[in-house]
DNA sequence: ATCTATTAATAAGT
DNA sequence: TACTTATTAATAGAT
């Protein structure tokens, strides 16, 4: 209906596209009000243009028509149930919280009020019970950490020990060489012949065996400060 | 465009609107299906006709169409809409239920893994002060019980005291009787001659003063055992 | 936007 | 519901 005759396919030209898409659109939403009033009908009409704006007609409106297709199709489920669900976890969320804030409160020595005697004295038994776990918590870490210095401790000592029978061997060969370059040296020959290794610092045993057992093996004579180990 | 020009107004006659329906429909449904291929655009067309009876066309999907026209409203009109509000709620609360779990598992002396030693004194501080408050509690529900089981053991005596002398007024009087009735009996006159009231129970003092004071003036003898008060 | 030649839609009749 | 056809309505292409 026009100077020529069209085909039905994607106009190229985006000009002629927009063109011919204003003039459709106004034509086609002129219909499906015409058909809506002249039969009695229940229209609804959206359109979205190929750059995304959105255009529609609706004989009564958009939501009552997308309402009974949704109903019609029986999709009700998908739309209503989420909400449904979320409100259900809110207050079960909710619930829950108040009934660990509650506890929190009692834990934490708070909120006693209305509490019985036996119901202090269970609370009490797992407040003594959490003490302990710490307790045996807090041995445990330091009982590892003097371990792992302990075991260091070992390395270093026999590191120093190695390192004290080097400088004796290099001694004796430093002596020797001496004796042969000058003569008689008496100062070396002295340091060589007390037979002590040159170990710079002394390492002396206490409280290596903690409350926690499991250290046969590790009496070795060292004692080593606990570093601060803060976070 | 037929036979004679109409003005669009509800078709009276059933069988025209009918008949009508029919071709427009078609014809309607033609125009949005070339308007979405000519200009590329997205389209969807529900129709339900006067008996109920419902036709559709889209160019992609009804529900695709529906999809972004209601995610378009919702951006439009409920940027500020109650259901993200409610998921808001619901990661809030999530966050608050596992940091109250966390805490409270802590408090219950499990999870303690990777706490630092400094952790853990803040820990049992913490629950010692627990302790101590129900430790507290504990001895201010004895102290409220021996106070009030103190207060009726004075008023007990106290009612003792009175109908012993009742009693022993009775026995006097009724001694006298005696005398005028039958002239001496000496059973009577010696029961009365001691002096002693009738006081079937003895109440001995003990541990009345717990370790919380302000119980001065209560210092009477009497010892009562603590009642079980369980629940 | 407006115009208008031309095609498409369709009202009424069958 | 389908076909026919006279007539109106829509619109393609030009301005």
């Amino acid at each position: 209906m026009g100077r020529g005759k069209i085909v039905i396919r994607r106009i190229d030209n985006s000009a002629s596209r927009q063109v011919t898409f204003s003039k459709r659109r106004k034509g086609l939403i002129k219909k499906a009000k015409e058909l809506s009033i002249l039969c009695d009908a229940e229209v609804a009409l959206i359109i979205f243009s190929s750059s995304g704006k959105q255009y529609e007609f609706a004989s009564t409106s958009i939501e009552s028509v997308i309402e009974k297709y949704n109903r019609r199709k029986e999709e009700d489920e998908l739309l209503l149930n989420p909400i449904s669900d979320v409100k259900k976890e809110v207050s079960g969320l909710r619930q829950q919280l108040l009934n660990l804030q509650e506890n929190n409160r009692k834990l934490m020595g708070e909120q006693l009020y209305g509490l019985s005697i036996k119901d202090l004295n269970s609370l009490e038994s797992q407040l003594e019970f959490s003490l302990q776990s710490i307790r045996i918590k807090k041995e445990q870490i330091l009982h590892d950490e003097i371990k792992e210095l302990n075991r260091k401790g070992i390395l270093m000592h026999q590191q120093n020990v190695e390192l004290a029978n080097k400088v004796n061997l290099f001694c004796q060969e430093n002596m020797e060489l001496h004796r042969k370059v000058y003569g008689h040296d008496s100062r070396l020959e002295m340091s060589v012949a007390t037979g002590n290794p040159l170990i710079p610092y002394g390492i002396i045993s206490a409280a290596a065996a903690g409350p926690i057992g499991g250290d046969a093996g590790l009496r070795v004579p060292i004692h080593l400060q606990l570093s601060p180990r803060e976070q």
